[in-house]
DNA sequence: CTTGACAACGTACAACTGTACGTGTAGATT
DNA sequence: AATCTACACGTACAGTTGTACGTTGTCAAG
């Protein structure tokens, strides 16, 4: 396991849409940000090279563009966050974040519905 | 709402501990934090600092020590520092944060149990 | 009174973050 | 060809973060 430095929020906010992307340059990426997120191109520009440096996304050419794609998979990389903040704000356990969630973020009933189902596949699967 | 300067990771762990434990002084915070969680005296010190001066922490006097408790309800640093996450990483949506947790961090059997009886309890408060 | 222990407070400092400008250059447009 | 577009790439720069040292002053033990 190499020691990959970790990638600032903001960093991971461009990560995310590049994994969402599959692939995208520069110009993929602040397009598709949400529209209240102001962020100057050359802005993203240097974060997808921030990220290239710290080896979470791989960088190709296409004409005179960069191109970029997960180097790592992305659910690798929302672990590690995850974790860490766990650790540091929950002393590593999941179900309080569970519940904040729940509690604070009110799910709205579908949502309910679905995390309901998710545990019933949960419980079948451990039988 | 006055805008308050956002912790840092290091700062929150630190947050944390002084919220867990009600109030606390530096050495308490030390003695507090988990055993393989290797920080200075002086370090933790700075910490609280800058969350006091960050307006998270109170600070009193107690003979020659300061003790430190929360300004503003944990609750609700814990909600903005989560919101963020949610946004960044997840576009807001809290139930993908839920399913990240259940899947890759693998609930126990008790915690399953104890967040089905938390969706019982929604579901019968939503009727 | 002298010595230790312990804590406050100021200071340090390199690395990392957020955010963007300027310069150069390869295609597209006139 | 001259000009306009886009983008890459280097550079910038103040503020934040992680981490800690050194100085100074006080209470307590000898």
């Amino acid at each position: 396991m190499t020691k990959r430095a970790s990638a600032s929020k903001s960093e991971l906010e461009i990560a995310r849409v590049v994994w969402s992307l599959g692939e995208a340059g520069v110009r993929d990426v602040l397009t598709a940000l949400p529209a209240d997120r102001k962020m100057d191109f050359s802005t993203v520009q240097t974060y997808l090279r921030r990220l290239h440096a710290k080896g979470y996304l791989r960088a190709r050419r296409v004409g005179r563009s960069n191109v970029y794609r997960p180097a790592v998979k992305p659910t690798s990389v929302v672990r590690d966050v995850v974790d860490d903040l766990l650790e540091r704000l929950f002393g590593g356990h999941a179900l309080p974040l569970v519940q904040h969630l729940i509690h604070e973020r009110g799910l709205s009933d579908d949502e309910i519905e679905q995390l309901q189902q998710l545990l019933d596949q949960l419980k079948e699967r451990k039988k």
